[in-house]
DNA sequence: CATCTGATG
DNA sequence: CATCAGATG
């Protein structure tokens, strides 16, 4: 896909002037010279984020992150919202994207995932293809030359885990549906998977362990099961043992301040693009939701 | 009842240093020389305010009215908390009140109703005695001395005017209600009684007639059957011509800026009481809700 | 402690 | 264009 001039090159890409973003007042440098192990640089740049609610977001002036972290792709989840609603300020944001939007058929301001790319892909598709999972606008599909793009928010289990065993039945459905496609061509996933795969990725497990939705032994082995089936958690790859790194923390009780957090967001790739991995980043100063933005740099082609 | 040392003497009681208040910059003058037609200083001050949600109210700084205005009894509607819910911030702005909440039975968070009084009542009842009307918390009787004081959140006819007849039922079991009490003692009623009466008291008579709740034939029909009855309607005796004074703007279309208002909160008087008024005053400054106060000054005693 | 909706005004 | 509740996370 992308012809893009090596913007992660810094000599080629100066610093921008940096505005304030996602309501944060520190200023960030998205800049990055991440190589592959072979050296190469990176020329593809997708990025993530559960919006917790897009018009929210975009009150609070987080849609100002997207310009200035300037992806090729970025992925949105629980966007709470149609295309008909988007607001304005973040469509302006935007320009230039191809859109591609999905919300519940039922449930008015509820889940909604987005997919915004700079290429136009080959097609487009929504849901997994199983009735039973495909009403609530969670899972997108763009197709590129090269790999497929997912991106999904996965159900979460809900107070009590009353909702655990339709995760479980949709963790089985989903990762088949990966698979599926990971036959076709290599495949990235991002999104809001709804689990912190392990210890490492959450706080505090001993508390939340089979108690809190996105902890339980049922979602964390359902995870293993997506990565056993030839796909990698790419920032784990990376970083394997770097604790207090989080993509999501409570509204309540000041979670953030504390970093007291989960890792619910992840890129997972087919294990054949793994040689074309050259960084996954948690951009945990973005404001604007409870979830940050992560961003995955891949240097594409041969 | 009062013996309070004539404050609306502006010899006696110099200007207050003036906060903000109700979240307005605009410094106001709450101080009054009003006196009765026979020259009687006014020494008792009774404020009514339809809060729009008390809470809200709060959060907007509107508490701090209070204290400025200094009212010897202060009613409210549209409480929409029972006392349980009542900010702190607010109890502390009424210290030394005496209070009577009154919320509905049934639906949380809507109507209700509060009366505050640095004299404590004789007694205080809810309701008007009629089981059908006494489930949403729309009328609190405290007796005095000499006066009953009533405050009332008269229904609203709705959207559509789905609730018109019911609000017939209503009007014609309150005058009833007041009618009774006002052969034991003079009354004092005050309250959001949701109608203008008469083409003067909103600035778009023609538009709303018959069509938006509150100016309807009905309505308007059913307070002047009330002043029939042996009532006034005091702020319309003391200013017959005064056009353009409103208690309630709706948020809409920045209709208070524009004073596209409707006049919905009223003192109205047992006849008898008519020598005893000094003024009746419309807070038009005053923010926090979508009504603003309005302010009795009686000369009680001989 | 946030996001929504829907009822209500 | 506000308030509130209740669902959801």
């Amino acid at each position: 896909m992308p012809k893009r001039k090596a913007a992660g090159d810094a000599k080629e890409s100066p610093k921008k002037t940096k505005a304030e973003v996602g309501g944060t007042s520190s200023k960030s440098d998205f800049s990055s010279n991440a190589k592959t192990k072979s050296g190469k640089h990176w020329n593809l740049k997708i990025a993530s984020w559960n919006v917790d609610g897009l018009r929210g977001t975009v009150k609070k002036n987080g849609h100002a992150y997207i310009p200035q972290e300037d992806p090729d792709i970025i992925c949105l989840q629980e966007t709470k919202c149609t295309d008909k609603d988007v607001p304005k300020e973040f469509t302006a944001a935007v320009e230039g994207y191809h859109g591609y939007w999905y919300s519940p058929t039922e449930k008015k301001g509820y889940a909604g995932t987005a997919l915004l790319s700079k290429t136009k892909p080959i097609k487009v598709t929504y849901g997994i293809g199983v009735e039973e999972h495909d009403d609530e606008g969670r899972v997108i599909t763009a197709e590129f030359d090269d790999f497929y793009m997912v991106t999904a928010y996965v159900p979460n289990a809900g107070r009590g885990l009353v909702r655990l065993d339709y995760r479980g039945t949709w963790d089985e459905a989903f990762t088949a549906y990966l698979k599926k496609l990971d036959k076709k061509k290599p495949v990235v996933l991002c999104g809001d998977l709804n689990v912190a795969h392990n210890e490492i990725d959450l706080k505090n497990p001993k508390s939340n362990k089979n108690k809190t939705p996105g902890f339980t032994d049922q979602e964390r082995e359902g995870f293993t099961t997506l990565l056993d089936e030839g796909f990698k958690d790419s920032y784990r790859e990376l970083y394997p043992e770097e604790t207090d790194c989080y993509t999501f923390w409570s509204y309540m009780g000041g979670a953030r301040a504390k970093n007291v957090g989960w890792r619910l967001d992840y890129f997972v790739l087919s294990d054949r693009l793994m040689p074309q991995l050259c960084d996954n980043v948690i951009r945990s100063e973005v404001m604007g939701s409870d979830h940050c933005p992560i961003v995955l740099l891949l240097a594409m082609g041969k």
